[in-house]
DNA sequence: GTCGCCTATATTGTTGACAATATTGTTGGT
DNA sequence: ACCAACAATATTGTCAACAATATAGGCGAC
């Protein structure tokens, strides 16, 4: 079970890769061939992935990939928002000059980004911002609850990031975040931070 | 599995009661016995609990009751100090009249219960004052989060409850939430609620 | 006497078969 | 043609026995 974090990890990363539509069934028994793993393995893996809120599994009746609505996907996203915001005033307390400048090359290379229209390459280095971010504040509970939150939003995050001209709104929000982290204001860390995620909530509800 | 919900529930029950000590071990067979039910239950349960953060599994070697240190605790409340204070704004957007009403009774029997210097019902109340914002609030993804933190925490809340002169400092804390939210001013409930947070944080330091 | 190895024991990990349950398809009646 | 009851199938839930692994205690060598 926990020796094989294999097939968890495998089928994870398919869920995450949106290998599997929403709703969808999840039979054991295919499982287990598509994985070539025994039904307990199987299980055990559903059950993991439920209490991380991405299968959704009804008593005598089977597995399925949880569908996260769009209201679902704001509430999720005004959580990550404050506790982003928390990550973010920790990273400006204690960030150091080479960390400093690990952010500045990231801003650099996302403003060159937009302008070479690399949404690819864009989307990478919001990813790597965020996590150069959190590996600043070192806040490992912080860390773990917006790993979670991260992994239900996927999809969106997806839809997201192809909504023309996102990124060279975001840009400015994402240099905001950089700069009051190198300035070491804490206050305004937390403050670009939240303004980033509400950006990002409406922007979210606009893809309806 | 999903079907024996009555083990998980009292074995959690039991775990949040404070009945095993942390880091005590959880031997299956032993577990098999005091709740007489199958081994098959009892690793299901385990497995969600560890989900939970509850327990601690070792691969081939066993359970164990997680032990929360101080630093952790810390770390818990300060994600817990942004989300709740997320709930608190939302609280003051959404307050009914009649809800209005039935904090104002809970901040007055708080009142009466430090007067009388009844620790227990003031424990009580506490617990009672932020369900009911929770409930006001109507956010489902921060309540989730917060039960999930405040399940880790019971230990040191208990150590809280102990401290002597601590409800005469949190009763205007919780009185500044609860005239927040009256008022409608999402600002000054964030702002109250995470003051009172950030107190009790101070406290949680104080008891080493 | 102490260190390292080796055996014995306790405990968890895994498997396959079987039981319970829900879903689907079919049949007969009206 | 439609509905209800029933049978057949698919799927999950549970168990008890077995295998693998780690821990602890004892034995011998130095």
């Amino acid at each position: 079970m926990a020796t094989d974090t294999r097939v968890l990890d495998d089928f994870k990363a398919a869920i995450l890769a949106g290998r599997y539509a929403p709703r969808q069934r999840l039979v054991e028994a295919e499982l287990c061939e598509d994985y070539s793993a025994s039904r307990f393995a199987i299980r055990a893996a559903l059950q993991a992935l439920e209490a991380e809120g991405l299968v959704e599994r009804i008593p005598n009746v089977g597995a399925r990939i949880r569908d996260i609505g769009i209201d679902e996907a704001v509430e999720i996203s005004e959580v990550r928002g404050v506790v982003e915001g928390l990550i973010a005033r920790r990273a400006a307390e204690r960030v150091s000059a080479a960390q400093a400048a690990d952010l500045e090359e990231i801003g650099a290379s996302m403003h060159a980004a937009v302008a070479a229209g690399d949404t690819g390459a864009y989307g990478e280095l919001n990813s790597r911002l965020h996590s150069a971010v959190r590996e600043i504040a070192g806040h490992d509970k912080a860390s773990d609850i917006i790993a979670r939150l991260h992994g239900q939003m996927v999809r969106h995050q997806y839809a997201l990031s192809r909504v023309p001209g996102r990124s060279s709104v975001s840009v400015h929000q994402h240099q905001a975040i950089i700069d009051a982290v190198i300035a070491r204001d804490g206050d305004a860390a937390e403050a670009a931070m939240r303004a980033h995620i509400a950006s990002v909530i409406e922007a979210l509800r606009a893809t309806v």
